[in-house]
DNA sequence: GGAGGCGATACCCAAGAGGTATCGCCGCCG
DNA sequence: CGGCGGCGATACCTCTTGGGTATCGCCTCC
């Protein structure tokens, strides 16, 4: 009984995702039928039917669901180690660097400080940003798109990464100066959830689409600023955000919205040395 | 070129520890050339160097030292995968249970309050207790042989673990009833560490070897209590280990010592609701 | 300078991954 | 009710490739 490779993991993973062989073989570039036969072969491997089958279609086992989790999972580890030790193999060649991910509109000047900071450090290697959605730096690291990344709580998971805290902040509302609002010293959520005419813009969902509701579809932070300085959308964002946007903007507190505090994160057995001195210079500033 | 897959990564892992081709084939069970074939390949396939070759051995690159680590986590993954797999059909045939894993020797005390509150839930499944050596939860939690652990910081890693902290203690050092320091209210570390008579035991270290020193050596918990209770050894330990010990003890409180918090952790991406109900209960305790 | 340890090469074989054709099953619709 | 179409499984073949044996070339140490 030979163990389980990543080939039939990334097939398994196909199948669970597309619920049909058919269209999943033509993902993997192959035919479905070595498809059915490699399952089949996993799934004695394993001693556990993974999938259900019916003339109808496929749908997943509770053993099946959690396979598809850890298989995830333990893809991205492969993934990893393949483009860290590429990296590593450049590093030799003379070009040694780190990748630091954020989402793309988070604090500019935090960034900033910390790129000075550790630059002026010895030893220390070039920087490369790696600009991302929100919510996909987990992901970059875990894959080793990324060395280090920085995210924020409450919205980030910190799930599975090392991290170390930079900054608290509150949150304030962005309002168009001459909103009847603009005056007040604070607000609360639900002063501002449903103002008319200053809807919340709607982020698009994991799977592409956008959630219900009034607010106009934003697709990243150029689409967002425009809105709000336009005066057609208001947003709760951290205060740090404000200083992206333009300045015909009111900043009011948001007393009951969750304080964001910005993290620096690593993959967890990160034993790079570039990786260990960002860390230490942001958790300094 | 196709992707990485887990066979080769076993190869490099054999080979990068052994740093002997020869060796490495047979604790694969395998010829060494098809070995040495597979690593070039490797080599290949990733563009770069993993290990420098002399006529003498072997040894690791940068990148070879990167992949070490790299693969080893994502092989651990991949383990987990195929075993949770495994568990998860059992499941299926009625059998469900959590794993917990706890250091062999600590406190009793919470876990039986833990597996008490636990049984008492309504949903609960069974909980088998995995003990294990100190330090090991980790990979028993990362290889999937663990659902949940107890562990206690600041002596194991939470590195890439899911985790709410459940209870703080200060830490003691244990005499036999008649030492002269048994009357003082508290000491500091450097009063206990070099006691004539009473030395620290030795722990063996991950390779399996001891530390030079004077103290005896110690390979389990049962060791120490021996010579603990015989009056052969002191020893510094959080103050709920006392109550494993003999009472013919004194237990006086060492101010300087780090504080033990013992915390409940999981695998980043547990979506098993056995185990969210465990913690759930833990912390409520 | 010869012996022995080590990794690489050359060459062969067989396991197994993948392709094509086809079957059996079951909804669906005319 | 019968044929059509979609889906997964089977049968059978091919050829890639992983693995084995024999051997070489190199270096180190007697």
């Amino acid at each position: 009984m030979v163990a389980v490779e990543t080939r039939e993991l990334r097939y398994f993973v196909a199948v669970a995702e597309e619920l049909n062989f058919g269209r999943a073989a033509q993902r993997l570039g192959m035919a479905q039928p070595p498809l059915s036969r490699a399952i089949a072969q996993l799934e004695r491997r394993l001693d556990a039917t993974l999938l259900e089958r019916t003339s109808r279609g496929v749908t997943l086992t509770g053993a099946g669901a959690v396979l598809l989790d850890e298989a995830r999972a333990a893809l991205d580890a492969v993934v990893a180690a393949e483009r860290r030790t590429r990296r590593a193999a450049e590093v030799a060649d003379g070009r040694p660097a780190v990748v630091l991910a954020s989402k793309a509109g988070a604090s500019t000047e935090l960034i900033a400080k910390l790129l000075d900071a550790y630059a002026s450090e010895p030893n220390s290697v070039s920087v490369d940003m790696l600009l991302c959605g929100p919510g996909e730096q987990g992901r970059l690291l875990r894959t080793g798109r990324a060395d280090v990344a920085l995210l924020h709580r409450p919205f980030d998971s910190l799930s599975g990464l090392d991290h170390e805290t930079l900054s608290t902040e509150g949150q304030v509302v962005l309002l168009p100066a001459g909103h009847p609002l603009a005056g007040r010293p604070q607000v609360r959520t639900s002063d501002v959830t449903d103002l008319p005419g200053l809807p919340q813009p709607r982020w698009p969902r994991a799977d592409g689409g956008y959630p219900d509701g009034p607010g106009p579809k934003v697709r990243d932070h150029a689409q967002l600023q425009q809105l709000v300085s336009l005066g057609r959308a208001s947003v709760i964002a951290p205060e740090s955000a404000r200083t992206n946007l333009g300045h015909d903007l009111t900043a009011i507190p948001v007393v009951d919205a969750p304080q964001v505090t910005t993290v620096i994160a690593w993959p967890p057995h990160s034993r790079s040395v570039a990786v260990a001195d960002l860390v230490r210079t942001a958790a300094r500033l």
